[in-house]
DNA sequence: TGAATTCATACTATTTTAGTAGTATAATAA
DNA sequence: TTATTATACTACTAAAATAGTATGAATTCA
């Protein structure tokens, strides 16, 4: 059970956003070397974040993008989504929409409180939290 | 973030044997027929419980697997473990021993958390709790 | 012996991951 | 207006993981 380089790299790049531009744009070249990752590579993820609405960008000389909100204002849960898609462990639930076998399945319930538990952690830390 | 069929396939596999197995040796083919499961598949799978210790054996005819301890007995975590290898979505911290961004990393110990978090959930919970 | 079963490998098709590459488009400063 | 700097979009790709199949040997019971 792994998360990808994207939520990763999200998170990495919400926080960078958030400890270096305040105001101004932040190019995402200066981005990519703080973070040493590739800067296509940033292009495609950040273009989801900018997607869901978390950053705003301009273009031209001095461009870049910035945060939209204030860090306090960023669930960590809806940053990896935007991501990653659904975080579930849960294939019962997601997979086809409904496992036919889920009302015997005797393993059913774990794994939707598995569920259950990494959302409620990552809906309950901010941007804020990681960079104090 | 997903588990793998092989974890999820092994929770169900130990749940059969511990609702069908109490004393003989149930064959992977009636499991197999039980859970839906290709026989071929199972047979990794169940492979990898034998060799943890966690089912013992018989070969030949009427031959077949059967729980090793009792349903209170086996942590899911340690199955899970078992069959998919580290449950950790921290990749900072396996990967390669050791990322060198750690000390610097805001996203170091959000990732922690989780990973503790869903390994408390999986050991929190037996056989039994899922049978009963 | 013969049928049923596990055990051990090897093989394969598909999907996902983690990027790269190239071009088009837009905005700004000088 | 022009050079520069940046985002936006669309393909492409190599490697790894996933989810199985296939084959055959070893073992046991009747």
């Amino acid at each position: 059970m792994k998360i990808s380089t994207k939520g990763r790299y999200a998170l990495r790049v919400m926080v960078d956003l958030a400890l270096n531009g305040t105001d101004e744009f932040i190019s995402l070249k200066d981005i990519s070397i703080r973070q040493e990752i590739s800067n296509k590579y940033l292009e495609q993820i950040i273009a989801m974040l900018n997607k869901a609405g978390y950053v705003e960008s301009t273009r031209g000389n001095n461009g870049g993008y910035r945060l939209k909100k204030k860090p306090e204002e960023y669930i960590i849960g809806d940053i990896l989504r935007a991501t990653e898609g659904e975080l579930t462990p849960i294939f019962c639930l997601t997979e086809n929409g409904n496992c036919p076998r889920k009302e015997n399945c005797k393993t059913y319930s774990f794994w939707s409180g598995l569920d259950k538990i990494i959302n409620e952690y990552v809906d309950s830390k901010t941007l804020a939290d990681l960079i104090k």
